[in-house]
DNA sequence: TGTACATCAGTGAACGCGCGTTCACTGATGTAC
DNA sequence: TGTACATCAGTGAACGCGCGTTCACTGATGTAC
């Protein structure tokens, strides 16, 4: 199990348990960027590390441990880079904000490919995630979301066509007003969804080599399809 | 390295051969389905299959050609299924054509969701595709195209606002045409880029778990994005 | 049709390796009086 | 401030396991004459 955040550790072992815990996930994240998720070896991470093999066990109570507290802290990293990048926009203008979110999105994907495959690739086998995660895992989709609720609240009315959109499929939508509060027409929320399967898309493609000889302006490229999705949405 | 296909097995060691090598192919397979790619053992293989562990080696050389042979039947066989779908709609109507391969593809994605994983999740560590792959993987993303080529082609000119698109961009967007053989505009393609990376981002999103939560009908979500999609790129 | 030789499939033992996890133990740090 | 006890970090040996790959060998299948 992760420690819970102890604000501040009193004692010298409450402090030295920290620096270790903190060291041994850095040490993990590295060989992480090296050889991936399934190759993560606890004996290499305390080897690196100049300890006993057993004594990974006061800090993680199995390998599977380290890989949620490490998926926690990826989630937690792409969540406040698009947080910060959100923060430092300026407010009222809702293209630019989108354009920065997105782009920090992707720069931390770029600059931290590893960590994003270990969240957004193939799912560890064998490995299933706890709750924990949940909560960390949602921070970056609701940056995005909470743009598009700003844009609909502004009266930023996009025009979309409004295709036919199924009954049974209103339920779904309707979660993206639940959770922003804003009052989301159906077909923004259909766009909206769509916006935010294509970004991450775009990174992952980009990331995991499907855009090769496809596309070499991986950057410029990501930021037009930005742009233009949001000009689709309204965004202006 | 795979065996280039030998038409017609002459003698009865060529026959037992080739039954071999897709028996093997098979069993791993199925242990990449209930294990993840990392975790494929040759050993694991031969002991299904009742034979000494070195003797996978009279069929595959090393661990990856056996990995490179798998995907290298992924890419083919999804590559196929969409083939097969467009060759079975009505030639004339391009918005069924799309959605028939759409649906297709992401069929063939939930069926073989390991399969779908290793070409579309996170790269096996350590794992180098060689040439061979890039053909079979262009399958798939050739259909796609192929139903815009011939919207274009067709005249049901999409209607798009036009955007600015940076010159820098042109070249890798050009690619689409040079291989299509149709004139697509600028514009187009650069939509079309953004329906192909949504298509397998959503599908990606579903098998990945990013729906949970979210979307509970990923089905008729998926409809009815590709719809929206169709609509958008005036496959009518 | 039969023989002599070459090719290939499959065996089983071995090499060398690394892994996750447990356990009884030592010594240091913290706590209560 | 000092003592007695409880808590915790870290050790090192061990368990039991599976892995990819090599190699010299046997026996069956194919080929050329």
């Amino acid at each position: 199990m992760t420690e819970h955040a102890t604000s501040a550790p009193r004692t010298a072992r409450e402090r030295a348990r920290a620096e270790l815990t903190a060291e041994i996930k850095n040490v993990a994240r590295q060989h992480l960027a090296s050889s991936g998720a399934a190759a993560l070896s606890l004996r290499a991470v305390t080897r690196e590390l100049g300890m006993a093999s057993s004594a990974i066990y006061r800090y993680f109570e199995s390998r599977d441990a380290l890989l949620t507290a490490l998926i926690v802290d990826a989630y937690n990293s792409i969540g406040e880079a698009a947080e910060k990048a959100d923060a430092s926009s300026p407010r009222g203008d809702i293209g630019r904000r989108w354009l920065d979110v997105c782009r920090s999105i992707r720069g931390w994907a770029v600059e931290n490919r590893h960590e994003y495959a270990l969240i957004y690739g193939s799912p560890v086998p064998g490995y299933v995630a706890p709750q924990d995660t949940t909560a960390a895992a949602a921070r970056v989709t609701l940056v995005l979301l909470s743009i598009l609720a700003d844009a609909v609240d502004g009266g930023t009315a996009p025009t979309l066509r409004k295709g036919p959109i199924p009954k049974a499929l209103r339920p779904d939508l309707a979660v993206l007003t639940d959770v922003s509060g804003a009052n989301i027409p159906p077909d923004v929320q259909l766009r909206g969804l769509a916006a935010w399967t294509q970004v991450f898309g775009m990174i992952s493609f980009e990331l995991f080599g499907h855009f090769t000889n496809v596309i070499e302006e991986t950057s410029l490229h990501f930021d037009t399809q930005c742009k233009r999705i949001a000009v689709e949405l309204g965004l202006t």
